[in-house]
DNA sequence: CGGATTGTTGATAAAGTTCAAACACGGTGG
DNA sequence: CCACCGTGTTTGAACTTTATCAACAATCCG
């Protein structure tokens, strides 16, 4: 089914028939290039999208026209649900690579409020991810280095990927040039082709052609710091990557 | 009223019917001194806090003992409604001074979803208006340089302080060490300290007595590119400190 | 008053940016 | 098939920003 990715391998998630409602409310499926502008920060939106296949990125735009990236989402996300209550957008909406959305209108989620208030609770969890992602990311970007931080995504990117079934566990594919990672990381992409190479003579990971390959998972979150906690993913999950414990340790 | 602040000063904002039901389903008012760590990461939460007075962190720790915040709470937030979906928090949440807080029980806020899908909608807005804020802070940290996220900083709290009658327009009160600023900016203090006194030399803006005094809203603004739209505020207010326009047009 | 926290300053080192140039590589058209 | 173009990657050198370390001054608080 269309919706079967959604909050797939979360500690939430849905019930066949909660499913089977949101599978209904899609009013139509639409494919589009890479590169295309899905939603401009400022539009009136009276739909969100279901991201099903490809990737989609949202980022913020200043006036001397440099971008930061704010998310990247993966298949299964629902990338701007949050228009649904906020209305306009404070940011764009781009595919990153060709995609295919679904489109749901504002009048089926505000159905879904109104009859179906466990399942509204659910899609509030979903958009509640999205803010611990967003938080993550604030912590990336502060504390880390550009080492850690470009570990870091790639950490988040493979359990991302690795829950909806497109990441083996160390290994996934991500389209993105040098120049889209220094907008996620917030650096230049002199930078980040400089901190890929050190990643790759350390034995850690490797990123061509738009593949990345983690030689070292546990090395690689130790660098990040990273702990997938914030994913809230389900227990079988939250198990495979755990790194608690180790840090936890590491903390004492 | 307890929740007078409650998205004072929004596009959306609650009905005093709306306001009534949220009063009446805060179950108690409680007190803590500065530094008091609400509640602590990984914790299973069964309230939600709303802040009353006083300032409120929330923050990301990692194992090497260094802290992100990720986010100061006004009076008026509702700090930890995130917990009613999440169960459990991703970061931490402590009193950054003394304050006074309200507790609402996640059994009334499954009431609230169940019996009032408006007031339900418009508490989703206020948890996304919180994500908003994530990721204006994702760009501040991505983006600027240190001066312009101190700037950025001191512009959003402002506006905010504004909103809810804690702010003049350019002056308010903000109780925080130059080592808390420098976890909100992802800096070290010793920059921070550097960075204020540049500020200040400047003519734009003076931090003495745990007062910030903007002495040039609109430079401020410009230096950290700060445009309010993020902030989701009703016609007036957004009026009062928009730069949208300006900006726009430095942008062609 | 004494002790602890916060703020200030200087010297030095590390991290990251900028600019510029060269290189790789997959089209595409002649 | 080759020449050419555009996009993305790689490298070097000079420069800017920020961190680190260390010392000291100011302030607050009991």
């Amino acid at each position: 089914m269309r919706v079967d990715r959604v909050l797939k391998g979360r500690s939430t998630t849905l019930t066949p028939a909660e499913r089977a409602v949101l599978d209904a409310s899609i009013r139509e499926v639409r494919r589009y290039d890479a590169r295309h502008i899905l939603v401009e920060q400022g539009t009136t939106v009276h739909c969100s999208t279901l991201l099903i296949s490809g990737l989609i990125g949202r980022h913020v735009n200043d006036p001397n026209g440099t971008q930061q990236m704010v998310s990247v989402q993966v298949p299964g996300d629902f990338v701007d649900l949050h228009g649904y209550a906020l209305r306009t957008l404070d940011h764009d909406v781009s595919a990153l690579t060709p995609v295919e959305v679904a489109l749901v209108p504002h009048d089926a989620l505000w159905t879904i409020q109104c009859e179906h208030p466990a399942l509204a609770r659910k899609l509030w969890f979903a958009s509640l991810l999205d803010a611990a992602m967003h938080r993550k990311w604030v912590y990336r970007l502060g504390q880390l280095k550009a080492n850690a931080r470009l570990a870091h995504f790639f950490c988040e990117t493979n359990v991302r990927l690795f829950a909806v079934g497109l990441s083996d566990g160390s290994r996934f594919a991500l389209p993105l040039t040098q120049f889209d990672l220094g907008e996620i990381c917030g650096m230049t992409s002199v930078h980040v082709n400089r901190v890929l190479r050190a990643l790759r003579d350390e034995g850690l990971c490797t990123v061509r052609n738009a593949v990345v390959d983690i030689h070292d998972v546990p090395a690689l979150a130790r660098l990040a710091m990273f702990d997938p906690g914030y994913l809230y993913l389900d227990a079988p999950m939250a198990h495979r990557f755990a790194l608690a414990d180790a840090l936890a340790r590491l903390a004492r």
